[in-house]
DNA sequence: TGTATATTTGGCAAAATAGCCAAATGATGA
DNA sequence: TCATCATTTGGCTATTTTGCCAAATATACA
């Protein structure tokens, strides 16, 4: 494996690390849906303000959010619906799971 | 958010977390080009023998790979190869990311 | 200017993850 | 059966990630 090839998967995984928790898939879901401020994140979530504010700025670090300062508040928006198609995938994944679990069960 | 809202959120989370680190990806990219045997990836990782075990047996938890026993090799094979067409979105964001970095530098 | 509101940043402790080594398991063949 | 090879598991430390608090910033408005 070239340093380049290192690089790039680096890279990469940056962006599907961005999406690999609970809160910030939420979010990225939640985006799908149209822009929204912190404020709104917050209370759903339970969690405190800096910590809503810093899984976001990790989605914006990897490029799949963008943020809008309007006024006292900061709206983000997603950057990559295509990033939702995956989800259709990952659903798939776990459909399939749930299948074996299921066949594994009946014997 | 409900309880069971919650227990899909992880659910999906484990598979992209499965994805999410340069070694899993690089294994991921590896088998979609067909089924490899553990012995196979150890040495272009150049890691022990026991990491690149714990990596796939990760990647097996989360369900989009399938192992298959022969002899006293065992071989790997990607179950979900929809996993694959997500690398070009996050390809994408990628490339969006760098020209953004060049429109920065540009001015 | 001062105050209130929305958000980010720095710092810290707790939890999760990664990778190595050594030991255990499992299959093959002498 | 014994030795060997491929792999997995257990256990340990080092690193990374998470989430809270407190403090800093930025904006609007009195």
């Amino acid at each position: 494996m070239t340093e380049s090839e290192k690089k790039l998967l680096e890279a990469k995984t940056q962006v599907l690390k961005a999406l690999a928790h609970p809160v910030r898939l939420w979010m990225a879901e939640q985006l799908a849906e149209g822009e929204k401020c912190v404020c709104e994140m917050v209370e759903p979530l339970g969690l405190d303000f800096s910590t809503v504010s810093k899984h976001l700025s990790v989605m914006k670090q990897a490029g799949i959010v963008a943020d809008d300062k309007r006024g006292k508040q900061v709206f983000y928006t997603l950057k990559v619906p295509c990033i939702l198609n995956f989800m259709g995938c990952v659903e798939a994944v776990l459909e399939n799971s749930a299948k074996e679990q299921a066949c594994l069960l009946g014997k």
